[in-house]
DNA sequence: ATGACTCCCAGTGGGAGA
């Protein structure tokens, strides 16, 4: 089973690549699940149609002008829930779904703007509830992923630039501790199993040709359940949609499970 | 360096992203 999350950057600028890396990625082994983060569109102009004609049944939330989440999937999603239960949330942030037997939420979480800025109170605030959120749902889902735009370095090596950064948004001792304590949930750093290339990053700022230079970030998570320790194979950063012409500034991150 | 680029909604500029 292959699953993978991207932040597109606007689903109606990025459809035709979206569906593009779908056709290649079935060339090998066809995507079973594939969550996207802002797409920017309000549900009604939703491009459903052109998705579902790719082979994808879909499930999607979002609102005008930002934020945005949707989960496509070859078998179709059971029990879909919309952000997070309990949480009042005028941002369309977390889209959920069991696919095939596996529990998958697919989520953008805050960016932060700054660490002084209202904008991280409602970051940390948000983790808070995603974290107990997440507590009861792996109660009732032992195959459980957690994937997507987590807006969060694990460590020095996801950053470029770990001394310029130290302590700016991303970067945070604050927000590491919450990446944390989703990990001590149960859940385990899919990308991490395995041994990666040295400065692998999933987002790129779009100014001071960053991708060329490889100034970039590791943002883009897949947290899988202890259940499915055992049967992640391979977790991979696709850099291939970062180099097409008006790329999104994330490049999407793909499990490979045994299932 | 309060920048850079891209997207959106707006409407010939500004907010947000990361």
């Amino acid at each position: 089973m292959k699953l993978a999350t991207w932040n597109v950057n606007s689903l109606s600028v990025r459809l035709p690549q979206v569906l593009d890396w779908l056709q290649q990625q079935a060339n090998e082994h066809p995507i079973d699940a594939l969550v996207l983060q802002e797409t920017k569109t309000t549900d009604d102009k939703f491009p459903r149609e052109a998705i579902e004609a790719a082979g994808y049944q879909v499930d999607f939330f979002g609102q005008k002008t930002y934020n945005g989440v949707a989960l496509l999937s070859r078998a179709g999603a059971t029990d879909v829930v919309r952000n997070i239960p309990g949480f009042e949330d005028e941002m369309a942030r977390v889209i959920t779904g069991t696919v095939q037997g596996v529990r998958v939420i697919g989520a953008y979480f805050p960016n932060g703007q700054a660490p002084d800025s209202d904008k991280f109170a409602y970051k940390m605030k948000w983790l808070d509830a995603l974290r107990a959120w997440l507590h009861t749902e792996l109660q009732q889902h032992q195959q459980l992923v957690l994937m997507g735009d987590f807006n969060i370095t694990v460590d020095d090596r996801d950053v470029w630039d770990p001394v310029g950064l130290a302590g700016t948004i991303h970067c945070t001792a604050e927000e590491r501790a919450h990446f944390q304590a989703l990990l001590d949930l149960g859940l385990c750093d899919a990308f991490r199993l395995f041994a990666q290339p040295d400065k692998s990053y999933s987002w790129w700022d779009y100014r001071e040709m960053a991708f060329r230079r490889n100034r970039g970030l590791r943002i883009d998570h897949v947290l899988v359940s202890q259940a499915l320790k055992e049967a992640t194979q391979a977790c991979v950063i696709d850099k291939a949609p970062r180099k097409n012409e008006r790329p999104s500034d994330h490049a999407p991150v793909i499990v490979t499970l045994a299932l």
